[in-house]
DNA sequence: AAAACTAGGTTACTAAAAGTATACTAGTTG
DNA sequence: CAACTAGTATACTTTTAGTAACCTAGTTTT
């Protein structure tokens, strides 16, 4: 595939540099990062990687997130056809989130982040 | 390298399920998505991956970021030690951003974010 | 030589998102 | 019955993002 990037730059007689092809709208990084790259979402991914897992464990496991961030993330990643909500049970109502295949498609990027940033042990 | 975000599950006699090592902090997930997860920091990492590239252009390549926001990111990236500012003309002030080895390092991350994002193609 | 433009920002202000804390309904355990 | 769990909802505060105009200093255009 062709990179869709590519701002090409012009270097001047006095060492000065032009960009020439400049982005119009945001790129695929951008892109990529506004689907899994706001605040929880990565990890609510990560965490759903081997089974389903309910919503007050999901809060849980995710240290620091509020029920309401992880409420908001997950009807985000549901709604971008990331995560599937299933109603388990009706009186004890219970509720399990679970990754689809395109949310899947995403681990191998949050496992490629996860080693990176253990590797450089990183200050909050 | 052991994993250290495994938070185990425990399923009891109802088919409910337990976490029974939640994290207490941010996990490597997320705080790597806080380095490069911000809003434009992954794009301006990227961006940097060839060559030095000047403020300006860097804010034109990036479509969408005001001055403010590439100054205040490049602020944060220059803090940990992902990118470092030179000044390279004083009259007509020039200066240029790169990126540093550990700002490198994340290239592989982003790289693997731009192919997935381009071949789902991503709406705003 | 004045007008307009470029570079690298800063300032003041508004809007949107994140975070906190409390509460609710319905059921369950001690 | 009191306390607790699950899955939200609501109201409010704080933080972050975004917009627009401005500044200094040099450069190109007319």
């Amino acid at each position: 595939m062709v990179n869709k990037m590519k701002s090409s730059i012009k270097t001047d007689a006095k060492g000065r540099k032009k960009v020439l092809n400049m982005c119009d709208e945001p790129c695929a990084i951008e892109k990529g990062m506004r689907l899994i790259g706001g605040k929880w979402k990565g990890s609510i991914i990560y965490h759903l990687k081997d089974e389903p897992v309910r919503f007050n464990d999901l809060t849980r496991m995710l240290g620091g997130a509020t029920k309401k961030m992880v409420d908001q993330r997950l009807k985000e990643l549901e709604q971008e056809g990331m995560v599937i909500r299933k109603v388990i049970s009706h009186r004890p109502v219970a509720v399990t989130y679970e990754l689809t295949e395109f949310g899947r498609s995403a681990l191998e990027i949050l496992e490629s982040l996860r080693v990176w940033s253990e590797s450089h042990n990183i200050q909050i």
